[in-house]
DNA sequence: TGTACATCAGTGAACGCGCGTTCACTGATGTAC
DNA sequence: TGTACATCAGTGAACGCGCGTTCACTGATGTAC
């Protein structure tokens, strides 16, 4: 009957009110950024009053927590999308796992430069990672490290790269890619209107893996 | 007579307010985080009327970016210290460059995690950084910025690098730093109480450098 | 199929709060003569 | 050296604000019989 409810929007139950809820944090985040956001201002857009978020939210912190998880499954998707793309634009399989692995590194960044505020929530203060670490903030195979492992991997069994340079790249690798997009966000380094993103990004992609390959 | 002044605290008149704010906020900043910052409680930490801050401050933004400012002149100052150390205890000049270089990130990364929030308050939102580039935040030959270039040249130099390697070298390295500055403050990637920080950093230093010579 | 009742998911008023900022003010300082 | 006066750097009261959260409540739903 859940569907039925969401129909009739003007009935006393919301149906979703949880999802309804993140789904506003979420346009307000990106409007007044992580700071700026309330959680009376979601339950105004949503048109619902602020306690009712209690009943779905253990608080604010629980309410940007679920913006925070969400954003981590959507990274996921996207950099999924992005890598079984750039794979089909190959023959060979070490080709196509250099392509998945750009891709995902492209993926990212530009995860952080089209959700800026989403991104901030990911990783901030109230972020869903620090809680916990990374890995677990989504289904297993789903999050976006465990893409990481695995494209690392076929790396390796495509003889990309050596089982040397393969230990412990996670970190090199997220490091890299994780600082760039915070470095694109800050607009520290350069304003990027005036920089194609992705062309800056792809450098760094690219003199990462060629560290990789000649560990 | 600023000296003076500053001596008998029961004046009417500060001395040097507008430093006495900036370390009232970092204090504040480091306790509560940048988000939980507010003029008033500095104020009164300094034992002074709120409104007193606005004679020194255009608003809340401008004591944030003076506290900002300050962390880049620290980070310069600690990064600087450590890069000397470091090139004392070698002899060849190619060593004493990789010295430097090593002991530059080791530096970063240190200052993030024993000041994440001052470093939070330097790449934030708020931060003196989002204004504009970095390479404008200091005195031009003090920003850490520019360390980096000199470095990067400096290995060059030594032929460490090769000029082809040295090119654009800056937003790599500063990007696999900040990364991984981020990265532990976030603990997302692991609860740095488990971790010698140090040793984790000088690994991904050494395996950015060594990417850098093969390049 | 109809009814009683427990449970669920909302309401809306109220709480106490600290905030940024403005304003007219005043005490202290320094300078020109 | 002394005095008048402009300027500087504070005060403190007040403004209006939106916030997170609690609480007793009520309308809607679904289930057991």
């Amino acid at each position: 009957m859940r569907i039925a409810k969401s129909k009739r929007r003007t009935s006393y139950h919301h149906g979703d009110l949880a999802a309804a809820l993140t789904s506003a944090a979420l346009k307000l985040i990106a409007r007044h950024g992580v700071e700026g956001f309330s959680i009376r201002e979601a339950a105004t857009l949503v048109g619902v009053s602020p306690s009712a978020a209690y009943r779905h939210f253990a608080d604010k912190a629980g309410l940007l927590a679920a913006v925070a998880k969400q954003g981590f499954a959507r990274l996921a998707l996207e950099a999924q999308d992005a890598m079984s793309a750039a794979r089909k634009r190959h023959r060979s399989a070490a080709a196509k796992a250099v392509a998945a692995f750009e891709a995902q590194g492209l993926a990212y960044v530009n995860f952080a430069v089209n959700n800026p505020e989403q991104f901030q929530a990911m990783f901030g203060r109230y972020g869903a990672s620090s809680q916990q670490p990374v890995h677990n903030v989504c289904s297993t195979d789903q999050s976006p490290y465990e893409l990481l492992k695995r494209v690392l991997d076929e790396l390796m069994f495509t003889k990309v790269v050596t089982p040397a340079a393969r230990k412990d790249a996670e970190l090199l690798a997220w490091s890299t890619m994780h600082g760039l997009a915070n470095i694109m966000l800050s607009h520290s380094f350069m304003n990027h209107d005036n920089v194609n993103v992705d062309q800056v990004t792809l450098g760094i992609v690219r003199r990462l893996l060629h560290g990789l390959r000649l560990d």
